[in-house]
DNA sequence: TTTATTTGATAGTAATACTATTATATTTGC
DNA sequence: GCAAATATAATAGTATTACTATCAAATAAA
């Protein structure tokens, strides 16, 4: 087993993943495919093939692309909640914690070695790339009751709360974060891709400063 | 012709869809299709049948359904400027006019009549629902070039200068208003399928609140 | 009214998203 | 160490999708 287990609901799989060695080069390649040739074009018979297996072995894991990437996005975000709680173990004030998972949401990631079957920075790219896919469907309601989204509402609620520590009449601590949040991943799309929505060019640290900003003068009392 | 005229860009069609009634009913019943099943669900097979016509017509006006998506996705934020265009004449202060501009992102429409073959509040809720996957996806750059984003970018910008009158020294007004206006939408989508990512259950003033006080609160001198 | 254009009807193709079946490995329980 | 259970590989097959092509009929423009 592994040192660090980042926990997924069982509705996203037929059969853990992580489980089998199988499982665990599905993780692998699929989130290498998805994030080389975007998730539209990547196919159950491509991960078959790029795993040297099948087809039919990927569709005993997981029962559509829909899935496996919602699996991929819930890890991400579980595994980002780890990493916030670990690394604020050594800070004190609510405000330079929030600052610090700001930076987590925006800064490249370098790989755990501890987990080596996931690329933790490809993957993160896949997250910019591909994150809102999972909930834009007609299939949200039913898919949120089986726990698709649980890992991001609560890195979201986790969030919330540092921020009522700051003030505690803050009124929209959780539409602050899904927006914080949401507005770390596009602010990297666009300054890649669509640079005239952002005002920070290829510059991670700007984006860094301009969330930071945004989040504090939000919930600041005054 | 129309007494309004929405200006989309001529590399969003085959063949401009306002020139034909053939034209417009295809507009008119894909707004409603796409909203009613999603857009992963509709296929040319479907439209072609509800307008009572075939697949052939539909390709012979859009290449395929992503470019009609994003042709109607930007015929809804060239509307939107227009009607902002309208109400800020009667506004004078760039912050009342940024409080208006925040309304008219969240508030349902009223169908214009003098357009009668698009459905303005059914449209909203298509954006609402499906807005960013015209970008998410790898042709992103290529389609940019073709000038698939440029009525989104053109609010961005006109909102951003909106927020330089009152800050002239403000550093992010294209990543803030390109942020306002995603949550926008994807608050109205948290509040009904997600409201454990907001705060706002089902109430669109509130909505308004938190965005218009985050927008001021980012621009504002300190 | 002749010519050009638009539409309708139909056919066909390659790829996708699965489901099913069976033989062969591999693991596990005793 | 062997039988039983389970996992995987290989293959086949189906319905649907996303187109492309063709041609005749209808409509509009010169």
């Amino acid at each position: 087993m592994n040192a660090l287990n980042i926990s997924v609901s069982a509705k996203l799989y037929n059969k853990n993943p992580e489980e089998t060695d199988l499982g665990k080069r599905i993780l692998s390649k699929s989130i290498e495919l998805m994030e080389e040739m975007g998730y539209e074009h990547v196919t159950f018979k491509k991960i078959g093939l790029a795993i040297e297996s099948t087809e039919a072995s990927v569709y005993r894991y997981f029962q559509n692309k829909h899935q496996l990437l919602a699996y991929l996005i819930n890890w991400y975000w579980g595994w980002l909640e780890v990493k916030m709680a670990q690394e604020f173990m050594m800070l004190n004030s609510a405000e330079d914690k929030l600052k610090r998972a700001v930076e987590l949401l925006v800064l490249p990631m370098d790989e755990d070695e501890r987990i080596p079957h996931i690329d933790e920075g490809t993957l993160q790219r896949l997250v910019v790339a591909e994150y809102p896919k999972i909930y834009l469907t007609k299939e949200v309601d039913a898919e949120n009751e089986e726990g698709y989204f649980l890992s991001y509402k609560r890195l979201c609620d986790t969030l919330g709360i540092l921020a009522l520590q700051i003030n505690p009449d803050y009124k929209y601590p959780h539409s602050l974060f899904s927006t914080v949040i949401s507005a770390a991943q596009s602010q990297q799309f666009f300054t890649k891709h669509l640079p005239r929505l952002s005002d920070a060019a290829n510059d991670r640290r700007a984006i860094i400063e301009f969330l930071t900003e945004m989040t504090l003068n939000s919930i600041q009392k005054r």
